[in-house]
RNA sequence: GCUGAGGUGGCGGAGCGGACAAUCGCACCAGACUGUAAAUCUGGCGGUCGGAAGACCUACCUAGGUUCGAAUCCUAGCCUCAGCA
């Protein structure tokens, strides 16, 4: 009952703990698979309902897979569409509704598409993907008591929906030990411990490899909800993964690695590099990097016209493209002229910065 | 030299007698972004005081003038651009 040392996916196995950007398209914006290789990233996480809407399972059963599709050899998690639940249809009235049977998604133009616990687990299988993800009813965020156990109720009804549709299946395909993909329960109950608590128990009863902090993990007062990170953690068996969806900074990461979370997924480092943000370790060199200091990270804007007579890298503290070849200088003229190329020059640093991060933690996990 | 058009905030460009410290865009400054409806969104952007509402000052090429009131009308000057010589 040790803790998981490794992540096995098609390829082999990952050390854990890791990060994986979100390529919730297929793709991770701006940048192509072999540039997400070269920023020494393990895997990316794909999104059932963009991916299901968009293409359908055709496709990937030509393709034999997302992977394949993508020429994308690293890991692969598929995010069941739980997250839409909340962007889609509780963040805006009118784009859908959830239903016991599953999520009505219609937002404004597109064709109304019902997806359903069941579903969710037959496309992700479609797309061969090492880990998928049960359909969650996200917990609004500013939900009140009664709101967030009636999500949570949901929630545990799914996810045994989920599991027996997944056993199902992977005994028609006959995936059997080593073959079999990892299947991940997710935890709703917003802010409230002891729903939280009562969630991760009987998700443990079901039995998944993994439990993921589900939810909007950020409180309603702003910061970072450690507490129901910890609440789940507390409680989840020692040899599941722990699985912080959607999380985060580079600093809750750290936080939660220390909690015993090992996979992470998150906007983050790419959206932000679109929007001008690039992540900087406060260091001289990859070796010297401290993730014990509090401040070990600062952000960088690269479009700042003072930047166009600097010579130097971004980060001194970075091997990525960008930094090993390009100056300031340079990146600030591809993005004072808003030419793409500067989106995925700062994507491939963000995303190499979250891989030496996770370096970083793996040293001591 | 003649004819025509025009000179507005860092730039482009509205306004053409009161509602103008002056629409809008760019640039600039600050903030946000967490299982991606996001190469996006907010806010600020003449000066001083104020948290804000607001108050006062200096402003639409220059100098005069008309008017209760002018970036807007008149006169002169300077300058720019286009066409013709």
């Amino acid at each position: 009952m040790d803790k998981p040392t490794s992540f096995k996916y098609q390829g082999g196995e990952l050390p854990l703990p890791f990060f994986f950007p979100d390529a919730t398209r297929a793709v991770v914006k701006t940048i192509d698979s072999q540039d997400l290789v070269s920023t020494k990233t393990p895997g990316i996480l794909v999104n059932t309902y963009h991916l299901f809407r968009e293409l359908g399972s055709d496709v990937f059963d030509k393709f034999n897979g997302v992977g394949n599709f993508m020429n994308y050899h690293g890991g692969i998690i598929s995010d069941s569409g739980g997250f839409q639940v909340m962007s889609l249809i509780k963040r805006k009235e009118g784009l859908g509704k959830v239903t016991d049977e599953g999520v009505t998604f219609k937002p404004e133009g597109q064709k109304k598409i019902l997806l359903t616990p069941e579903k969710s687990i037959r496309f992700q299988m479609s797309l061969s993907s090492d880990m998928l993800v049960v359909l969650d009813d996200f917990t609004d965020p500013k939900a009140n008591y009664k709101e967030a156990k009636v999500s949570v109720e949901r929630t545990i009804d799914w996810a045994k929906r989920s599991k027996a549709e997944f056993e199902k299946l992977c005994q028609k395909n006959k995936l059997t030990k080593g073959r079999k993909p990892y299947l991940l329960g997710v935890v709703q109950g917003g802010e409230f411990q002891d729903l939280r608590k009562e969630c991760t128990k009987r998700l443990v009863e079901i039995g998944f490899d993994g439990l993921g902090y589900g939810g909007w993990p950020i409180k309603n007062g702003g910061g970072f909800d450690y507490k129901s990170a910890e609440t789940i953690a507390k409680y989840t068996p020692k040899n599941y993964f722990l699985y912080g969806l959607g999380v985060g900074k580079p600093d809750e990461i750290v936080k939660l690695v220390g909690m015993g979370y090992s996979i992470f997924d998150c906007v983050l480092p790419t959206r932000d590099a679109r929007h001008k943000r690039l992540y900087v370790f406060n260091a001289a060199s990859i070796g010297k990097i401290n993730l014990k200091d509090k401040n070990f990270y600062s952000f960088y804007t690269p479009n700042k016209q003072k930047y166009v007579l600097d010579k130097t890298p971004v980060s001194k503290a970075c091997d990525c493209l960008l930094c090993k070849n390009y100056s300031k200088g340079y990146l600030a003229h591809l993005s004072r002229m808003d030419e793409i190329t500067a989106l995925r020059l700062a994507t491939i640093h963000n995303l190499r910065f979250y891989s030496l991060l996770m370096e970083k933690l793996r040293e001591n996990y």
